[in-house]
DNA sequence: GCCAACGTTGGC
DNA sequence: GCCAACGTTGGC
């Protein structure tokens, strides 16, 4: 099993407008950076969990877990000429960026914020504080399965 | 709104 | 291929 952090901001697209959302699924799109890109491209697979992570707001940190039902396949979004994430440079034949499906499993019974994520020894070496700035990024299984001991969240599998 | 830490672009 | 200039992310 592998398990990923995926960042978005929540006054753009909240773990609660994916538990709202037609089959408590999305695509998860305009992801326009290749590190992140190819993670989702090469890395990312059927069935891996998914952090759901607030950023850029007033809360920002951990609040739910999702799971990815569908692999990477060409971000509809780089064709729309109305979406701010047009790619002009990218072509149908040679897609530039891809998009995953996540679907809502639960929430975390509480936040963790990034302030106690920064706080605790366990994270040291997590992306997440060493390196900040990466929409898309990997999580250990025992970062994993700290988040959910400490927020005491059990995933019935 | 500031600014540090990246990432990208483009001239040479 | 280097690197300066510029743009973006994202915490605070």
């Amino acid at each position: 099993m592998q398990y990923w952090l995926f960042k978005s901001e929540p006054d753009d697209y909240s773990f609660d407008d994916l538990k709202n959302d037609t089959n408590q699924t999305t695509l998860w799109d305009g992801i326009r950076n290749y590190q992140a890109r190819n993670i989702l491209r090469d890395q990312v697979k059927m069935n891996d969990y998914v952090l759901f992570y607030h950023s850029s707001c007033k809360n920002v940190g951990i609040v739910g877990i999702a799971q990815v039902v569908k692999t990477a396949y060409p971000d509809p979004s780089q064709f729309d000429t109305n979406s701010k994430y047009y790619d002009e440079k990218s072509t149908t034949d040679s897609p530039r960026w891809v998009s995953v499906d996540i679907q809502y499993v639960k929430p975390l019974n509480k936040m963790l914020t990034l302030a106690e994520i920064k706080k605790l020894e366990q994270f040291n070496d997590m992306v997440l504080v060493n390196r900040g700035r990466l929409s898309i990024q990997p999580v250990s299984e025992s970062e994993w399965t700290e988040v959910l001991k400490l927020t005491k969240t059990e995933l019935n599998t």
